[in-house]
DNA sequence: TCAATTTTATTGGATATCCAATAGTTATAT
DNA sequence: ATATAACTATTGGATATCCAATAAAATTGA
């Protein structure tokens, strides 16, 4: 089995949520983080709370850190330890390129949000 | 190799975008074959058709009709041959499910869309 | 009738995603 | 000094995603 998200957190209070089961959104992990990064840095597991926030779930050790390793691999993160922990933060690539996906992921969804939005709130 | 979108089609007229490099989105396949489905019952090359629209680059047979069988595998569409076609409609099943699916995308991602959508226009 | 076109569909393989389990490393508290 | 807690990290495996190549079936047109 892999991992379904079943609750989301909004406005700090935590509401029961059933996952949707019909698709899994698989494959958004990479944006969320460089997203996420993009707002300020952050070290691993703040990283994975912030998810937990948004999505419901909080993914594990073995989901984000390779997320991360590759990242970095890749050049769109830089990390740097500080004390316990190692913080991370986008590089100028990282940049350049999450604005680039925000820019695409928008056109390709924004009809879903428009249609949902009101009904989200 | 996977598939990478590398252009995008907005009001008829075809832009050419760059492909988001950073972070390719996949596993949003299923997600928007059932949204476009809750519009209005389709064929299979008709979706694909859609998917490029929004999406930029058209899904490959070898992506669309696995994709196809495994939600009809799933009980979320179903499908009717018509003359040449195979037309695909949501089960009920399906429309509860993207429903769902749609509310969770809002939340978890309905920031991301507010942020940039200005950008967008 | 027969070729061209359109649509549906399958197979095989490369890659990506994600979790469970496990372990190492650093800071903090007693 | 030592135990505890928090954070970082790896490994292995199951599953999902997607394309390229290929082929079959139905329609259309000459």
């Amino acid at each position: 089995m892999y991992w379904v998200p079943n609750k989301i957190v909004l406005g700090g209070k935590c509401r029961e949520m059933e996952a949707p089961e019909c698709c899994d959104m698989r494959g958004m992990l990479s944006f969320i983080i460089l997203w996420l990064l993009s707002k300020r840095e952050m070290y691993g597991q703040e990283i994975a709370k912030e998810i937990e926030k948004r999505r419901g779930g909080r993914p594990n050790p073995g989901t984000i850190y390779p997320a991360l390793k590759d990242l970095r691999r890749r050049g769109l993160i830089q990390s740097k330890r500080k004390g316990r922990m190692v913080v991370y933060s986008l590089t100028e690539k990282g940049q350049r390129g999450i604005k680039k996906a925000c820019i695409y992921f928008c056109k390709a969804f924004g009809e879903i949000f428009e249609e949902y939005k009101e009904l989200c709130k």
